[in-house]
DNA sequence: GGCATATCAAGAATAATTCTAAATAAAGCA
DNA sequence: TGCTTTATTTAGAATTATTCTTGATATGCC
């Protein structure tokens, strides 16, 4: 199949691990990227199929590791659902809406440090953290503050 | 089967909620308090077994489930790894060791509310939210300075 | 004790993900 | 360019944790 020169960054660094950069991986980057969402598998997988028709779900999946083996993606995980995928690499944690069923990311205030926070014992070696809240976006908090409102 | 009389706390918050305080449901409970540690539903079940020979795998998720429904015992997830489960109902975190498989509690920090440390909109309401850290937990990690020390 | 309801046990069913094996595609080299 | 080696993909089977279903038990209340 054809290629189009691709922006160095990310198409480097797949070929820095040692993995070729193939059609499917970049169709599923680019679904991630496209909308800067959180999809499922599932849901990536649906998104790619108009560009690589023969794709399958397990190379879906088989990506989506790769590109988070290559730091690129991160895995984005609440309760025991469907694991979900996220593009934005900057720290922050995710807000779960008990409305909508959407991820809102939300940013880490400057400067704080996991020791700030937490009664971390000192020689503890941090690899990886998640944080995730479950509650109401602001659309559905909103939404949920008019009704009360109303029927009062 | 019979009954010794109960701290009233716990059974009594059952109770409230319209449930029965069943044998199994107490060994459940047993194996959590008795323990203080993060089993597996697999675990707890083993667990169990030795008081009430009869109990099934189901019983044991039944059993999980009206606890946390009580607030007596909360779920704890990490990755797409088994749910497990915790009695420690303060605020806290968990570390998950990468060296040796076990589970930490990581207390807050004094006074730390989740507006202070991340941007999270004026409107959202949480209703919950979880923290894990993956890394060394401080047995390891002295194990693994120790090793590197060795070996240069 | 007898009735209504809650709970339990066993195994089937489900859902997400991973694994397997054969087919295909790409990279490296003659 | 053609050949060889290796990586990747595909489709479907397998796995794993958990939930559901159904009939059997146990409990609380009159």
């Amino acid at each position: 199949m054809s290629r189009k020169p691709e922006p160095k960054s990310y198409a480097e660094t797949i070929h820095e691990k040692g993995f070729r950069f193939t059609d499917q991986r970049r169709a599923v980057y680019d679904a991630l990227m496209n909308r800067r969402d959180h999809p499922t598998a599932v849901e990536v997988f649906m998104r790619v199929k108009g560009k690589v028709p023969s794709i399958s779900l397990a190379t879906v999946y088989n990506c989506l590791e790769t590109l988070t083996g290559c730091g690129l993606v991160k895995t984005v995980n609440h309760d025991r659902e469907s694991a979900r995928y996220c593009p934005n690499l900057d720290e922050h944690a995710h807000l779960f809406c008990e409305g909508c069923g959407g991820v809102t990311d939300i940013p880490l205030r400057a400067k704080r440090r996991a020791h700030d926070i937490w009664e971390l014992p000192e020689e503890v070696t941090i690899s990886h953290h998640e944080i995730s809240f479950r509650g109401l976006c602001p659309k559905c908090a909103k939404a949920a503050a008019r009704k009360t409102t109303k029927s009062k």
